[in-house]
DNA sequence: TAATTATATTTGTGATCACATTCTAAAGAT
DNA sequence: ATCTTTAGAATGTGATCACAAATATAATTA
């Protein structure tokens, strides 16, 4: 197993072990810095964020249960292997999954929230422009999830992250080769379509900015981003 | 916390007791037989099943993540409570979630696999006509899931299970207060439309079956269950 | 009697250890 | 050289223990 470095991100005073290990451990694939194929070792982990193998084993059947870990016959576990039938029902269920999200939301946004939006949204062309990938990935996340959380009574939220959570490792191969990951913005028209609280424009601009953004990768593009990554 | 009692399971050998412990947890919350508010103490059940704690934190863990219970501030772990508003959400993301895994399974649905569909909903009639309800239900997720995973890409059986997990404890609720469970069966129109491999019409007939099912339980309905149960 | 404090018990948590399985690689045989 | 065998190391797993926080129970006070 390689060394695995795992930034030491933030940690709440009072915070048990096993959910820091959670949340360093789905950061670090969210953003795709554990590669596909890469098996992890529950003692690895928990020597390179110094606690032991008690909490980081809560912490990996946690992120088996989320998708974002696979446990092989042999009990090894890894980050699964994408494939192309892979990734495109990925991009399907994100689709389908946050336009509901999105209608769901809407009747309970706020001008607070779009304003919240905006600010994210703007934040997110810095990181574009200074070539920030990670933090562009990390704020695209932030102002989905401030539209679906709109909704008290959202429970889908979860399953939206794991999504994202599967597609992770894949972005990272993707910003590994591409010069910058294209983020298609959409983001402009949600906020027109909040601000008229028009659900059926605000679904269709979801769409769009998941089908054209990382959906719009074609099929040839995927498999050969896979091939560089010697999947 | 009150004794309780999971039904031993069958137990292939070699499986882990962390496996085993989440497997006999969600059986018991699926058909709704741990109440909701009631509060999971780790040493009880590690008890109840003759292990230890660690498996069972690591159990607890998954089932968290599956939305299936919810740890609270103080720690402590309980299935969530159910409200109208918590009820309407499941209900539209499951026909969302089961509309989708079904148009995607169509592609690869073989006779094979519609024959062992038409087996499963005769033996859930069976079922209903003796009026078992723990067994109805179950026979019905399976009839369920043997279409969705058809679809050998398929990656949202999980959300889909985790749905039905949050849905069980109200069932609980329901069978103890409702003589029996009245399962609409659109599962033949279901079973006429995939012979045509029509997708449109498939959709339509889980559509129809979860809203007219268990979707089917008016405001009011929900509303008298829930403060019959003391929730 | 009601409220408050003090004590005891329960509970979640994390580290450690022992055991069995799996993986690695060195040694041997074909 | 290639395959097989074998010894060593690494790894997943589950039980146990100690500690701190939370809860419940008993004792005390107003």
């Amino acid at each position: 197993m390689r060394n695995l470095s795992l930034e030491p991100l933030d940690r709440p005073e009072g915070m048990p072990t096993h959910e820091y290990a959670h949340r360093r451990l789905r950061q670090a694939i969210m953003v795709g810095s554990i590669r596909p194929g890469e098996s992890l070792t529950i003692r690895g982990i928990a020597e390179a964020m110094e606690s032991s193998p008690t909490p980081v084993r809560e912490a990996l059947r946690r992120l088996s249960s989320e998708g974002a870990l696979k446990v092989l016959d042999n009990r090894r576990i890894m980050v699964p292997k994408m494939t192309v039938e892979r990734f495109g029902e990925l991009i399907a269920l994100r689709s389908v999954l946050e336009q509901h999200a999105a209608r769901r939301a809407v009747p309970h946004v706020t001008e607070r929230v779009i304003d919240r939006m905006a600010e994210i949204d703007q934040a997110q062309d810095g990181a574009i422009a200074r070539a920030d990938n990670a933090t562009a990935l990390l704020l695209n996340q932030e102002f989905h999830r401030t539209l679906y959380t709109a909704n008290p009574d959202q429970i889908l939220m979860p399953m939206v992250e794991s999504v994202w959570l599967q597609l992770g490792p894949f972005l990272g191969i993707a910003m590994e080769h591409v010069a910058q990951l294209y983020f298609v913005d959409r983001h402009q028209e949600a906020i027109a379509a909040l601000r008229k609280r028009d659900a059926d424009a605000v679904a269709a601009a979801i769409d769009l900015d998941i089908r054209e953004g990382i959906g719009g990768f074609e099929r040839s593009a995927i498999e050969h981003l896979l091939r560089l990554a010697g999947q």
